[in-house]
DNA sequence: GTAATTTCTTAAACTAGGTTAAGGATAAAA
DNA sequence: TTTTATCCTTAACCTAGTTTAAGAAATTAC
């Protein structure tokens, strides 16, 4: 039933034939992640994509003086992959760890170019896919330098309704960059303010 | 001799047959931009993908005071695009302008499908470049949120050494998401410590 | 069901960076 | 060559967000 969700997916896309699913289903290999795991460790290359059944990831970059700052959530019908080791082949210098106990299915990168060389039309999603996430990005460069914490945090619950309350606040802290004690803070003025 | 410089940037890829050269070349327009000219107005869709010949660009969005935020050089063999607006069709929220007087070479989203097809390792560079830009601009978002602007005035001067020279540093600064005084601040800072 | 861990909040002191205003230096234009 | 526009710097004051510390609330583990 987990690969269901995946082949559901694709339907959002085009149609899959037989032959296809025949192709897909066997080359993602279902895992379940505790809680806290972590299914990339900055240092190592990121070897897989992985497709989130069920539950929520983080991927996040340690600094200097060993803070975590988050860059993107994954939740159910999501991807996630540093797309830069991932492609480039070099080792990752974010991790991505389970929010909740998670249920994922993953394929490696020889076998996704098998498919991509197979079944040509996945090229597109996963194009667009990256597509998507370089736009996300784009937009966060220029809506950090241009708006005020408060005024993000605002931004991200709207874009991320669903998200935003299964996330804990120092996680959504650390992604809108600034502290939870100023997250606090802000929430407090919201508050007042009605 | 502009399109010399163009095809020796994919040499570096690959070699270019002489049919191969005859598909490419008469799908680029040579083009002379003036210093402040712009080649992407936001609210109009981006169109075409610019491969800079000579000169220097910079792409950046205005926010709601009426501040612009650079997010993109480019300067000699760089290409520049609002990559959102050119593969999605939607009006683009970005400025290119020329930094300095330019000359450029523009094709449009035809016929560089149409290059697509017929040359497929074409694919490849263009998947390269966007990818380059996409780890780019991640970087961009952890460095923004975990390195002090004196840290990353720094890292901008070794990262782009022969740009930062022809760059005047109120354009720097509108990079490092920094106001220009304080560019001064930090400039005179590290003047004393030596 | 109690202990342990993680999360959330408050508040006071602090700092990185912004704002305003003004003068000097370059470079472009005429 | 003079004028005009752009760019760079300085300095005094201001503010958004950090730091530190500590307690309350909520989850999780045993």
């Amino acid at each position: 039933m987990a690969k269901e969700a995946l082949l559901k997916f694709f339907l959002n896309y085009f149609p899959i034939s037989a032959e296809e699913k025949a192709l897909i289903e066997p080359r993602f290999e279902l895992k379940f992640i505790n809680k806290k795991g972590k299914i990339l460790q900055a240092g190592d290359t990121c070897k897989v994509y992985t497709f989130v059944v069920s539950g929520c990831f983080r991927m996040y970059g340690v600094d200097d003086k060993g803070f975590e700052h988050n860059i993107q959530f994954a939740a159910e019908n999501d991807w996630i992959a540093d797309i830069a080791s991932f492609y480039t082949g070099k080792p990752s210098s974010l991790n991505i760890e389970a929010i909740e106990s998670s249920e994922v299915l993953q394929i490696s990168q020889t076998d996704l170019y098998f498919l991509f060389e197979e079944i040509y039309k996945l090229n597109r999603i996963f194009k667009v896919t990256i597509e998507q996430k370089y736009i996300e990005l784009q937009n966060r460069v220029l809506q950090n330098f241009s708006s005020t914490a408060e005024q993000r945090y605002l931004d991200f619950l709207e874009q991320y309704r669903i998200l935003s309350n299964r996330l804990p606040n120092t996680q959504i802290a650390s992604y809108l960059g600034i502290t939870p004690e100023f997250l606090s803070k802000i929430r407090r003025n919201l508050a007042e303010k009605g």
